[in-house]
Parts: C-alpha cells; structure tokens; sequence
DNA sequence: ACCCTGTCGGGCATATTTCCCGCTGCTTAG
DNA sequence: CTAAGCAGCGGGAAATATGCCCGACAGGGT
C-alpha cells in the first residue's frame, strides 16, 4: 500500500463527484487527479492523465458510459474501470464488463464496497457489488428473461435510445454512424427480443427496467 | 449569517449525502445535523430534530420521496424543504411543489445553485433551478394532457389496443372492421396527439395513464 | 494464419405509414 | 325537410420503413 493510486472521476452529477472527492481523500494513499462530466471529456482526459483507476457513472447525458469505457479500452487495454451505476438491473453489470469495465458497484451499496472494489481493481480483481451478484446469480437460474444479454454492447446502447423515444437521425449522430445501420441494429434487437413491433419493445423495455418509468409517469393528480 | 442553518439530508446513495455534506461543510453557518435514506426515516428524523431545511431526494425506494414531503408538511405546515433530483423531467417538479417542496434543483446543477437554492428558502422564497424552469415554460407552449379529449370515442377504444400491442389484424377482428380502418386510425391518433413515433405513444400512453402499468411490470428489487 | 464475433452499411422486395379521397349514417340547426 | 357537420369506415397511391440478405473490415483468440 505504498504507492498513491491516482483515481479519474467520470459523473454528471458534481454532487456526486464531490461525495466521490470527499471518500476518496480518507484513503491517505488515493488520489483523485482527474474528473470529467461526460462519455467524451472523459476519454480525452483519460489520454492526457493515465489514471490508474476509473470511477465511471453510465447513464450520462450525450455519449454514454459505455460508449466511453470501449474508447478508453481501445486506447489502453490495461485500463482499469470501475462502474458506478445507480441500475440494479443486472444487464447493466453484464453489459458494463462486456464494455470492458473490471468491476461494477450500484450507488446504493455502502462507500465502502467502493473503495474494496478501488483496491480489488487494482490488483486486476473483477468484482461486482452484493446485490447485483445476487441478481445475476438469480438471472441464472433461468428465472426471467437474461434475453438482454444476448444483445451486443451497441445493441444495447441503441435499445436505450430507441426506447427513450429518440428519432433515429439523432441516435445516427450521437454514434456518429448512419442511420441505415442504427435501422439495421433496430431489427436486430426486435428479432433477438422476440417482438414484432415498437410497442411491444417498449413494454419489454419496461418490465426489463431499461426504460425508466420514472422519468415518464408521476400523474394522477 | 449569524444564526447556523440546521439542515437533514435524505438521499438513499450513501455517496450523494457524503456529497452533499463535503460541500455543506464549506458553508461557515450551515450544518447537517440529521441524515435519512428513505422516506419513512426521514418523516421520524424530521420530527426529532426539527431541522431548518430539508434536502431531499425524491427517486427513492419504498414509499419514495414526494409521500415524505407531504407527511413532513402534514406534521410542521411550516417544513422548508428542497428537492434535489436527478430528473429533468418538470413534471417531477411540479409534483413536488404540489406536495409541499418549496425549490426543486436538478442534480446537474452546479453545487452552488443548491447553496443559492438553500438561502432562497431559509428566506420563504420559492426556487426553481433554470434547467427546469425553462422546460416548464416549454411544456406550456407544447402537449398537454388534455389531448386526449381531441380522440373520439373510437379512437381512443384503439389507441388502448394498439398500446397493448394488440395486432393491427386482432384489432380489426375485434371491432368487426377493416385492419386498414385500423391503421388509418392509427395514424390520426398518432397526428392528433403529436407524436411521431409507436414508442413516443406507448410513452405518452403511460403518461396518460391509458396503459395500466401494473398489467406488464412486475416490479422488484 | 485462421476463424469468430462485433460493427458498419448497401441492396432490395415487401409492408406500413401517410395523406388524400369518397361513402354512409346520425345529429343539429335553420 | 334539408343542409351542414362530424363520426366511422375503408380504398388508392406515393413515400418510408422494415425485414432480411449480403459483403467489408477490425480485433481477439487458438
């Protein structure tokens, strides 16, 4: 424990990076020395700072998390990431590691499965938070529908688009590929889904929790 | 400045209340004297500690966080309290003010809109942060939930079908009509409510209420 | 070197969407 | 009664999207 490991924060949320910030000084032996807001600032800064960790939030605006964590693999395969995700939805950690991420923690574990992950990391360990573990474990025994798990990393990516209701042109841009291959991924994921239309996608995408309803509902009144 | 602002967090990520009170602590006259995850903690902490300000999260598991604000305000109609969320979605914001939250800000926000937001309303003065302020204006000039009533009678007897994701074809044989009565309905439900896609009505749908979560989602965890 | 998988996109036949139209029947107002 | 208006029904035709095929290329693993 000798040497400082040096530590890059990747949220959306300053809140967050400061409680990140705030932890990580109580470890005399990490160091953050690098932050970014978003899925491109991050691989930029990932270049100019070599950390020696990643801390990496998923659901950010523009780019997301795995878009991120592929690019910074591909510049340097020792990259070690850890992903720190509000989803307890198992896919995520599934879809997080096949991105290239080493370890997956759920924001509502305690700061402490944090800083164990920091250091399992660290020593080249994968590890995944309590609860997912559980999750998956129980994904296994053939329960419900690990179907997400047979998309691809981009697949999956363009699944949360789609279901957030994103035009096809936009999601296009954001990938900075065209929109014949996002249609293409589109009928791909319906067939590997099993459904046959858009509505019943986005049902799937419901009961599958990719879809956050929370972000749509709240009526009444 | 000279009296100490008493202030309780409820947020149910460990790291967000570490975030918050690394930066309360740079603020000289406030300080967190009470912390909660949940909102049945936060309703007993509220009554023991009296705080000045609440900071309260409102995406929160169980009883969630708008259904705490509403029992704090019951308990102590003079109750200051902040919602902070990561929702931009304004219909978060105007559900909270409606349940008693005198300021609504956005996670994304930079930190000290929050400090702005907690003088504001030590002071009784209402506060939205600008992200939201400006959809709310938005949402004005655009969709609103009376929409519904531009349907006829036949249509929205489709519309509930198609957002079940009944065939075109069952549809048809159903109400003993043509599956091309059906999309051309289709259609004009789609230009009537102003969306453009099936997944933006399965959303619109939700939001409306029309398609009866409780049908699909089995809900956990 | 080789295969395998993932990503990317072109091609193209088929299906659907979109918008127009005309027809019926029922109500309401003049 | 009669015209006007609206709901419902469905055909036609052009524009788009979908479904399914293909080949290309890069990187990983054996």
């Amino acid at each position: 424990m000798s040497k400082t490991i040096k530590i890059m924060l990747v949220d959306d949320h300053a809140i967050v990076r400061e409680g990140y910030r705030s932890l990580l000084q109580k470890q005399d032996n990490m160091r953050v020395i690098a932050e970014a807001s978003d899925g491109a600032q991050a691989y930029l800064s990932y270049k100019e700072h070599s950390p020696d960790i990643v801390i990496m939030d998923i659901s950010m605006p523009g780019q997301g998390g795995l878009e991120a964590i592929s690019r910074i693999r591909q510049f340097d395969s020792e990259a070690k990431i850890i992903v720190f995700s509000m989803h307890q939805n198992p896919s995520f950690a599934v879809q997080a590691t096949r991105a290239g991420a080493l370890a997956y923690v759920t924001k509502s574990s305690d700061p402490e499965v944090l800083i164990r992950a920091i250091y399992d990391v660290q020593q080249g360990k994968y590890t995944l938070s309590a609860d997912i573990a559980q999750a998956l474990a129980l994904e296994k025994l053939g329960t419900d529908s690990a179907a997400l798990d047979q998309l691809t990393v981009r697949e999956f990516e363009i699944l949360r688009m789609l279901v957030e209701a994103k035009p096809t042109q936009d999601i296009a841009d954001t990938l900075n590929i065209s929109p014949k291959t996002v249609a293409n991924a589109h009928y791909i994921i319906k067939k590997k889904l099993g459904v046959t239309s858009d509505i019943e996608l986005t049902h799937l995408a419901i009961k599958l929790n990719i879809l956050d309803l929370l972000t749509l509902s709240t009526l009444e009144s």
